[in-house]
DNA sequence: CGGGCCCGATACAGTAGTGTATGCGATACG
DNA sequence: CGTATCGCATACACTACTGTATCGGGCCCG
């Protein structure tokens, strides 16, 4: 039996979780103080309490967001998808690729946020499977869909499509920091070329 | 002029060091005290003031001795690295491949360390300055064994070498941190065969 | 062997953040 | 139009951490 919330709960909801986001990527989770988050979002902690549990529940809530949008992005961008077959593999890799790039937030506080919150992820026992349960359902989606386009064009992922698919947004994410870390922007047409090399490195004729 | 260290003071420091580094991974960057920090490594905050100005300077100070670390490891592994002339490009990726994997230490803490490490400099303005700085001398000394090892192979990056390292060094991080969030330990073989492909896409015959 | 100094311990004052218990205005509903 | 409930603000008690100023033991040197 899910909870209904009222309009107003759920707003105040949604402006926590996307200050949150911000002082995450401003501070990392763990120097992220409750205070600040409510405070960004024009809010007392009283507020705060009486929405969340703690810092993990909201945590998972931003996570949360960030699963939708980019699930609803992936499949808007799937919609507006040119017709695959028959295409060669090259085609099909800058396809995926540029289909994978356009469900992606990029902008420095997206990047730092969901990097911050992946590894936050892998230091927390508590919060590591919730956050798994969240982010596979993303990754289980469109690792269908690459699987379904790589049997289209002849050809299969050699490892399961959930792994490619985790590892190719491994890659997107730490290409994505590197340009943070440097002074010159991204160059964002690199980064789709090592993409559709990775990805080339795990698809094989079957 | 460079300041000479007691052995005494150079004992507390590398303890102190080693401490952060498991405290950062435990807890990272932000979600580690200097108190947490000095109860670890045995000692007082009395003693933490009086070798460190800030976390920041731990911080550096952490990164330094990762940093002469895999050089050192870089060194060693390039001494006893068979002869590439004349292999053909696989070898050489593979080759590669061994050598950077040797190079980094792989186990929990280190990679998580690390991680955080990364992420608090893309962070921070007053600390990116001075983690690139000494990050780019490994990943120097690497760029120039890696374009060497090209030329004698007939091929040559298609980019900078330091920006293949980056992106190289980029690519196992993430991966390494995967496995983390992954139930299943990691599969090395697949990780190198990864980072092969990645640098394949980055080598071209001139 | 004794004095000086180095370096870490201790003590202290101050700040920031936490979680809870309670208050109070707005809102929905009879 | 009143009233019950909802949702956030406020107040409070508490803990954790910080940075500095001072102390004192041990080690090195003459």
């Amino acid at each position: 039996m899910v909870e209904v919330m009222s309009a107003r709960r759920t707003q105040t909801r949604e402006r926590l979780v996307a200050a949150a986001v911000e002082v995450f990527a401003e501070k990392g989770v763990a120097g992220a103080s409750v205070e600040e988050i409510c405070d960004r979002a024009g809010f007392t902690r009283g507020a705060f309490y009486s929405n969340f549990g703690s810092k993990d529940e909201l945590c998972l809530a931003a996570v949360e967001q960030e699963v939708d949008r980019n699930l609803t992005a992936t499949r808007e961008a799937i919609a507006s998808l040119p017709e695959l077959a028959g295409r060669d593999l090259d085609a099909l890799l800058d396809a995926a690729v540029a289909l994978f790039l356009r469900a992606q937030r990029s902008d420095r506080v997206s990047i730092l946020a969901s990097a911050e919150l992946r590894l936050y992820a892998v230091r927390s026992d508590d919060f590591r499977p919730q956050y798994r349960r969240l982010v596979d359902r993303v990754s289980e989606a469109f690792a269908a869909l690459l699987e379904d386009a790589a049997a289209v064009a002849g050809y299969r992922p050699t490892v399961p499509g959930i792994d490619l698919v985790r590892v190719l947004h491994g890659v997107y994410e730490q290409s994505a920091l590197s340009s943070l870390l440097e002074d010159h922007p991204a160059d964002a047409p690199g980064r789709a070329h090592l993409l559709a090399g990775v990805l080339r490195t795990m698809l094989a004729r079957p």
